[in-house]
DNA sequence: CCCGGTTACGACCTACGTAATAATT
DNA sequence: AATTATTACGTAGGTCGTAACCGGG
């Protein structure tokens, strides 16, 4: 068994079952992938691909089970060469981010400019997705980490860590009747149209959860992925705007006024995640320290040395988060 | 990077950094040895064994940390190699068990005994050791399984499973006044000389506890790993012996008189670990199940699937274990 | 007949073994 | 002096690419 043969099988795997297109994405010729492909399902004396003819039309099930563990193996491999990178040249590498939108548009910049600054050699990609794109995405390997406020406790074992609490504010257009209820109350709010996230979306559950403890029906006309938009609705008279607090730029968006709407609903929580097993590089570290100051790297380390998910969230226990 | 590399890597490392004894042991030549780790070194662009002239003196940081990765590159290819004989040989393989004395010597026989005759072509090996070697050797993938009584719990991240319950029996000569003493009490057990396990074994902190809860002060003169050696003891008059009830034979110990503690200690509880990521074959299932038969395919499957240890303990309550 | 997989063959490469050399203890 | 790592070099095996060949749709 080569390494080489298990690229080969993954290319094949990825690239719908076609060998001459797994060739091409990895630089080689055809015949070799097949002929490689072979010699390994002779070596382990089973057959990965079913065939119709010579044309490779599914994958049996120790295929499947295969194929799982040869991505193990070779995302342990690229670690492997990731340590060695780490010891020789500590300030080169990359650093893959998978997110929403309110992280992307709204809080990451400013983390993200002195990441930047501090290690320009390192190459910065970002993914946006919605919560559980990005949780398959720092499962999978395809990004190093995962920030987001729902859905991905729970999701394919990843290590999260909490990183900062935010709450929401009310956008209505100036002359909203809204605005001489003070205090404000949910069933206050409750009363008129509402624009906000789509669900699974930036503690959209959370939302919910609150109306209906009061037995309130809210009246949700709109829902969008991201503040920009409900902003824009909100301005275009559909309704009021409930949304995180980091998204309400008070110079930007002079021509909204803001609610806060904290005492309303209860605080979420945006966490950070990782796969177990991802070689954290300094640079890594430094970009969660960044990112949520109360995460030095000893505490971080801690998190990912925890045999139990108790352990582990019994560690963040007693620190006090930024709040938004 | 090549496989045959890591393994040359391994092999060096675990010879006391002796290229020579590497090599030997990898069936291959000294010099080959060295070349493919000075590639490595030079691929990867680390230093990973320290060197004074050309004697390798020590591992360096970065290369502890890619040993480490090695080994989980290494055993995630015999899974591998595990699954494609699964399929292709179901019934030919090897199973490799740690465990304590009282197991091999008084439960595990006829397990075994019923095991082999289903699968006679399965290469079966049995270690002996402590709790601790136990553990280490299934996280270390030595052996595949370890049962134990104790220690396993916490224990490198082991996925353990309980098989059953037990408790203990108090062995005297039958001349013994203890046997007058209706019911038994742990206050007329402490005012006897005491043969019983050594610490850490076969579930003798839950014994001290029991005592202590009581403020009695028992008088233990004599501690072994294993229950023929303190029978011995107790024959010889040495004291009265406290024993896991498994332990004694009615047939072969009928010179002694066995007294029922099962409401003087709470029951033990022996369980079933294995490393995470370990690939199970029918037969490693099966095993289990002739082992503890409540612990079905599907529920061990369920216990691997199982995130967190909160959740894979939910699925063992309300279980009813055999009671020794 | 086209697309895609397999077989055939040749060139290159590289891993490995033997032998010689150098450095440590 | 003995042990152990490195260097040198030749060979055998294997990977890979080109080209020819086959099977389905």
């Amino acid at each position: 068994m080569k390494l080489q043969q298990l690229r080969f099988l993954l290319a094949v795997a990825q690239n719908d079952l076609n060998i001459t297109a797994a060739a091409e994405r990895l630089f080689t010729s055809q015949p070799g992938v097949s002929k490689q492909i072979r010699l390994l399902e002779e070596e382990l004396g089973v057959t990965i691909f079913e065939r119709t003819g010579r044309q490779l039309t599914g994958i049996t099930d120790a295929g499947k089970a295969i194929i799982a563990r040869a991505e193990a193996v070779l995302r342990e491999v690229d670690s492997i060469r990731d340590v060695a990178s780490e010891f020789s040249d500590p300030h080169t590498g990359s650093l893959s981010i998978a997110t929403t939108h309110t992280q992307a548009r709204y809080v990451l910049p400013p983390i993200i400019k002195a990441f930047r600054a501090r290690y320009p050699s390192v190459d910065l990609q970002m993914h946006q997705g919605n919560p559980e794109q990005i949780s398959e995405m720092a499962a999978g390997g395809t990004v190093d980490f995962a920030i987001a406020t729902e859905a991905t406790v729970d999701f394919g074992n990843l290590i999260m860590m909490p990183c900062y609490h935010w709450n929401r504010t009310i956008i209505t257009p100036c002359d909203h009747p809204l605005r001489d209820v003070v205090p404000l109350t949910l069933e206050a709010v409750a009363e008129y149209p509402i624009v906000t996230y789509v669900f699974g979306f930036t503690g959209r559950s959370q939302l919910d959860q609150s109306f209906r403890r009061l037995d309130l029906e809210p009246n949700v006309v709109f829902t969008a992925t991201d503040a920009d938009v409900i902003k824009t609705y909100v301005r275009l008279g559909v309704g009021i705007g409930i949304l995180a607090k980091m998204a309400y730029n008070p110079e930007q968006d002079k021509d909204l006024c803001s609610l806060d709407a904290t005492h309303l609903f209860p605080s979420s929580t945006t966490r950070l995640g990782f796969r177990p097993g991802l070689f954290l590089r300094a640079y890594h570290y430094d970009f969660i320290t960044l990112f949520a100051s109360h995460l030095t790297r000893d505490l971080v380390e801690q998190a990912v040395e925890a045999a139990s998910e108790q352990e582990r969230s019994a560690l963040f226990n007693g620190l006090t988060l930024q709040e938004y």
